[in-house]
DNA sequence: GTCTATAGAGCGATAGAC
DNA sequence: GTCTATCGCTCTATAGAC
């Protein structure tokens, strides 16, 4: 147990520190973020922070594995409706939401940025993020296919193709801080992408 | 014109650190490069570098819109083929060896990474990379529409869907400096991208 | 244009009092 | 655990000789 932080779990001062981290790390990145910013907005001495982790990239990686911890994605969130085009639809508008938050573009901006020098974080932001929506992609064609109304050979190429046309222009800008191209909004994209994948995968 | 560089366009010394620079911003990123690793690896001096660009920013921009003047993307490399599989399959396996470069990905991550900071450097870098591409296979779908061999109502939207496939899971990955999925090359990728267009978009 | 040398600020990390 | 004060280093940028 308790393998993956340091010193005890849970503290006042620690939660400040991580909360202000956060911020700095996903507003600024890694390398631009300063242990005197970080107590700063936590209010605290660098000191400690010290106390509480032992460096700069101890910090980052508690950061990066707190918000990789939570379950943003309870199977129940991703319910089978009647339908195919239904389902598709409400998994999809589901998973573009959590794709688009401010929260998420900046963490993906920040864990691609260090993944070279941080490889297990990318690997635990893979597993916590992506592999998780690929996952409850994968399970809802597998259950429109055990009904009948897919025919799916390999669910999990079609959760990577389904995931691979959501993740497509809108997003790819956002993470770019672009705007989105004109006139073209998520709606369209997810009702194009159930549209094709309906097309490709229906009896 | 000359508006986008600094001093005069070209000399050895610059070019080397231009190099130099490239060379640092792409593996270790914007902020945690330094001016003097950039002046130790062209061989000249850190008053050299300041000669010929305003500062670090500067330098960035230049490096950053000299990888992207350069046109990987001459309409004579991307052929209609006989056949719209053929087609789409050696547009696909030309765009996706471009995608997973080396220096493609680093490029990508750096300039994810200060997108936020730099949006002319991001808006830059979409039109001449992922702007490009999408247009390339946007042509792909148009002449193969006029020939009467798919049935694309919007071929903007065919190429976002059709790019978005192939930079599913192994880009996606890859990006993220993790091995790819077991089992899943490329090429499996781009056939069975290949196959959802033609049964989505087939006459 | 190119160099050496250095200014001046900010960095990560720690010592020692309480 | 938490603080103040500070160490030793590296950073961007520049001054001045050639």
């Amino acid at each position: 147990m308790d393998t993956c932080c340091n010193k005890q779990r849970s503290s006042p001062k620690r939660d400040a520190v991580l909360d202000a981290a956060q911020a700095c790390f996903l507003e600024l990145g890694y390398a631009a973020t300063s242990m005197d910013q970080v107590a700063a907005r936590a209010g605290v001495s660098k000191a400690t922070i010290y106390a509480h982790f032992d460096g700069k990239d101890a910090l980052f990686a508690a950061v990066i594995h707190r918000r990789c911890g939570g379950d943003l994605w309870a199977a129940e969130a991703w319910p089978i409706e009647s339908g195919a085009r239904a389902t598709l639809t409400a998994g999809a508008t589901r998973l573009m939401e959590l794709m688009m938050l401010p929260d998420t573009l900046a963490m993906y901006r920040v864990v691609v940025a260090e993944a070279v020098r941080h490889p297990d974080l990318a690997n635990a932001f893979w597993e916590a993020g992506p592999g998780q929506g690929k996952a409850r992609l994968s399970a809802l064609f597998e259950a429109l296919t055990a009904r009948g109304e897919l025919a799916v050979p390999d669910p999990w190429v079609a959760a990577d193709q389904f995931g691979g046309m959501l993740r497509a222009e809108v997003f790819h800008r956002a993470l770019l801080g672009l705007p989105a191209p004109e006139g073209r909004r998520p709606e369209d994209t997810i009702a194009a992408a159930v549209d094709v994948i309906l097309r490709a995968y229906g009896r």
